[in-house]
DNA sequence: ATGCTTTGCTCAATCGATAATGCTATGAGG
DNA sequence: CCTCATAGCATTATCGATTGAGCAAAGCAT
């Protein structure tokens, strides 16, 4: 409080009247292995309260080739699933006594590698790296760097991997939905279960389809390819999609199949605009998770994936430090609608 | 990609034939201020390249008293609004060529002036701070440091500030709600608008209630201080509070003002299991926003946060320099329910 | 009194980048 | 031919904390 300025060991060297290296033991706890005697320290201890003393992380970094950092990157805070593993990212690394760094970088390349490299600059301990749009070239500049990190949300096949068990989750939310249904007759595509949203070239949205396959197969309630619509993720394009199978249909179909928040959002958009009756039959179900998903007017079953259960897998794959490739999978949790004692007709 | 390990500019000096300082030189750009030659120059960064190079920021850092870090804490990632606010955050740092580090804090006061201690130890040039449970001290700890900062959501009498205005938002819902409704008498407190939610001693909710206070009593639907629960952040509480006045009252209040989107969730739940007419005539707002709350089975008119046009206010103030105190008041907007063809009585 | 151990520290180098100062060729001007 | 300016770089100190090596004084045994 004393000077304005930050103080160094220097200073309270100084002032106590002892070397610098002295005040380095005494301030980081290490003071008996220097065989300091306990006066000394609590001397230095108290100068050091008095000035206000913090040691400077960027020189012990510098020095210890390390930062005390975990850096984690990610794409967006714009769902839940990304706020939930960057909340549960930061606890962890916190309960570990070091200091969280989140990056949102965007979902472009570029300002990935650039976001990852940046960290490495700043001597990052680990690496957590979610909803990669390249894997591959992330997982090199930290390799590069020596960094262990971990990929989490979308795989790499290089590195640690841990990701939500995509194809159970869809199995399990597909079978649920049909587990509800009257069963399909073949020639009215109307009575059929779609699936609509995400982009089918990527790891998740490419399980969760081959899943909803195996299960309307299972079920007799497959009937052409046309039944998966992977639109992507943008809101407004659910919204239409949705608008033009209802007309092609020329009524809403038996089971829906969401596959994303953004998506489930566009749907439910369209959803409100129409007449109640006409969607009163409609199964529905999202891989995703929003607690006012589960309260609108209609019943959804929700695939909630497990961010705090991802994250402590991902730190015991780093825990373990080989960095050797591997994919933990984790189950995601089904989320019914609680008892709905209304819904008028 | 030819070492393992990092290289260092000594090492492209030695590579290259030149002393450290020219490679310093040669790679941040300044080189012409040194009059090194463009022939070096290129020579060096194509040595680096191939090298791997990247500069310790840790290093420069050091030396420059600086680390290209803007710090944000906030306290939790549990609601669009933070989620929002961090994701604005960043956008904005990276618009200005620095690095975003966002500490989750948690709410405790320790834990907040910890996180706050920890960003200065690694030299951040500013420090945005969200959601401050107790303010000063966490200001002085900065001013010490001599960092430049300033508070949002939560102000600080002590430094910039930036909140939203949360009395006219406060008031705008509260008008907005109390036109919809038909005229309240005094007789029956079944007919009277209730407000729900929040903590009464922090800022935020105290303007918020008294706007309400204000507008109920200029339109002559305030009749008591039972009107105001103020009963804290939790879902489960929310809950519990409004099915307390539901039973007491004999029926749902004829218009509800939630203070935040966590009470919201307590008292969606609740009117998801109580049958439809039962609420069909409460006119519902919610101090908050989620996209989902827009799309309920009942119409809701929401207030939104503007976290974007806050940062960027937050950052004009940083930029202004003195650090002097001020409240900048925020707009909030106010989103409607979309037209809802539906609603079957 | 001498040698040896233990106590309680100090010194100086180090991490990597930066920047003030210094030094050496080359060429121009007188 | 000598002086001086300039281009083009090299040297070296510095930021603050850490750490291996060392060193003086005290204690102890012989």
């Amino acid at each position: 409080m004393k000077d304005r300025q930050k103080s160094t060991i220097y200073d309270i060297a100084r002032l106590a009247g002892t070397s610098a290296s002295t005040v380095s033991y005494a301030l980081n706890g290490r003071w008996q292995e220097r065989r300091i005697k306990r006066d000394t320290v609590e001397r230095i201890q108290k100068i050091a309260r008095e000035n206000g003393y913090q040691v400077n992380l960027q020189a012990r970094g510098l020095r210890n080739a390390s930062s005390g950092l975990a850096g984690m990157i990610l794409p967006e805070h714009d769902t839940r699933f990304f706020s939930d593993l960057s909340q549960a990212f930061a606890l962890e690394v916190r309960a570990r006594g070091s200091c969280p760094a989140i990056v949102l970088s965007g979902r472009g390349r570029e300002a990935q590698e650039q976001s990852v490299q940046t960290l490495l600059s700043y001597n990052v301990d680990t690496v957590v790296i979610a909803g990669a749009t390249d894997p591959m070239p992330l997982s090199a500049i930290c390799r590069s760097g020596g960094v262990p990190h971990v990929f989490v949300d979308h795989p790499c096949p290089d590195a640690p991997s841990v990701v939500t068990d995509n194809y159970q989750g869809a199995l399990a939310l597909t079978q649920q939905m049909l587990a509800t249904l009257p069963p399909a007759r073949p020639d009215d595509p109307g009575n059929h279960v779609f699936f609509l949203g995400g982009e089918a070239t990527l790891p998740a949205t490419e399980r969760r389809i081959a899943a909803f396959r195996d299960a309307t197969r299972a079920a007799g309630a497959l009937h052409g390819s046309d039944q998966v619509i992977a639109c992507g993720y943008s809101v407004a394009r659910a919204e239409t999609e949705i608008a033009e199978l209802h007309a092609r249909l020329g009524r809403m179909p038996a089971g829906l199949f969401v596959n994303s928040i953004s998506c489930f959002e566009g749907v439910v958009k369209y959803l409100a605009a129409i007449p109640e009756g006409e969607m009163a039959s409609t199964v529905l179900g999202c891989f995703d998770y929003d607690p006012f998903g589960a309260l609108l007017r209609f019943p959804v079953t929700m695939v909630r994936q497990r961010a705090d259960v991802m994250i402590s897998e991902a730190f015991a794959r780093l825990d373990e430090g080989f960095g050797a490739p591997s994919l933990s999978l984790i189950s995601p949790e089904l989320v019914s609608q609680p008892m709905s004692s209304t819904r008028t007709a």
